[in-house]
DNA sequence: CGCGACGTTGATTTGCCTCAACGATTGTGG
DNA sequence: CCACAATCGTTGAGGCAAATCAACGTCGCG
């Protein structure tokens, strides 16, 4: 048994395939090793790829019109990213994707998704599923934006990614959150004087 | 033709149906009308249904540990909306849905369209594009909230729903753009003066 | 070692909220 | 159909959370 076929049905191992199976996704999706702070897909390129990630850290982001950048995910260990919006139509990107560590990550097409899905119809199921997840994911983002402050904001954004204080810059976490890192710094003193007391 | 079957041809028009088809779920989708005020979902309940608004307006909004509401998504004619989170997992609502007009729509239930899925594939496609654009607009509502002034959001809300505004009252717009209906008013107002000047 | 990138802290400003009062509009019963 | 109440929208004063601007530590790397 090949790495490739490992990570294969490590990645799709909510379903059951058949070797042959496994050979065929193994076929369309690449393996790609990345030195942090590599640019994977830039604002205007038009999106044929999704990525899985490995190990290491990708993040999303886009830049408005006032040239500040804004994190939308990160994606570590088994996270699956990209631009959708653009990704779903074959159309132009609004965001960029970048490496944040050494990143090892698989990559597939649409072409080559759209192949397999046919192919094997279990994989519609699958990649709904992770739609959904991502759609519930979006859904409570908005949420908090709408109803949470910016300190609410970052103590639940360490209990959901714990370990990912560690990979990433202080400005990053600050632009996914919407805040400045200003702010984040003096949130996390606020809160560190807190405990101590 | 029937009424019913007209109106599904209608929602499906995408997608080419036999009068078989469109029969079966015309059988599987139940027509309702409600006066303003009505409520067809709350917080804590099962979610098992969505809803197809034919004319009239729905709006989804969750209510935080403050208190306070806030709208997630209006819905007016041609558009689909339910608490999608919990009515891809048939898990408890967080969201609350209302008529805010006198509305007719259709309702169908996870397990009635289950069965259409299987019984025609061309719907799985259908209910898949309808999902990216839903996943589309919560992901500009995302980028929006993280760079976008409340009276940018307020002047691309009024560009994105150009005749809603006769229909739902000031705090609902308000509570979408994540707002106080003073602040609300205030920009409208400040709107005003600058395009007389 | 020294430079650049990153994080922290302080002073000031700003956008929006809160609280309060007051018009305007809508709906309802007599 | 009018009168009155309730609901909704507007305006003002004051406050607060976070942004901005600026300066200064700190850390890692060539």
């Amino acid at each position: 048994m090949s790495t490739t076929h490992t990570i294969i049905s490590q990645i799709f191992r909510d379903i059951v395939l058949s070797q042959n199976e496994s050979r065929m996704i193994e076929d369309k999706m690449e393996r790609i090793e990345l030195k942090k702070g590599s640019s994977l897909l830039q604002a205007q390129d038009t999106v044929f790829h999704q990525y899985y990630v490995d190990h290491g850290c990708l993040r999303t982001y886009f830049i408005d019109s006032a040239g500040k950048e804004h994190t939308i995910q990160f994606a570590i260990n088994d996270w699956w990213i990209s631009d959708y919006t653009a990704f779903f139509n074959t159309g132009k990107a609004i965001m960029n994707i970048e490496t944040i560590q050494d990143t090892t990550f698989y990559k597939i097409s649409r072409s080559n998704m759209d192949a397999l899905l046919l192919a094997i119809p279990q994989l519609e199921t699958f990649f709904r599923k992770k739609m959904e997840g991502a759609f519930a994911s979006f859904q409570k983002r908005i949420l908090a934006s709408l109803s949470q402050t910016a300190k609410e904001r970052y103590l639940s954004f360490i209990t959901t990614y714990p370990n990912i204080e560690q990979s990433v810059k202080n400005y990053h976490i600050a632009s996914f959150l919407g805040i400045t890192t200003e702010s984040l710094s003096r949130i996390r003193k606020e809160i560190a004087q807190n405990s101590v007391s």
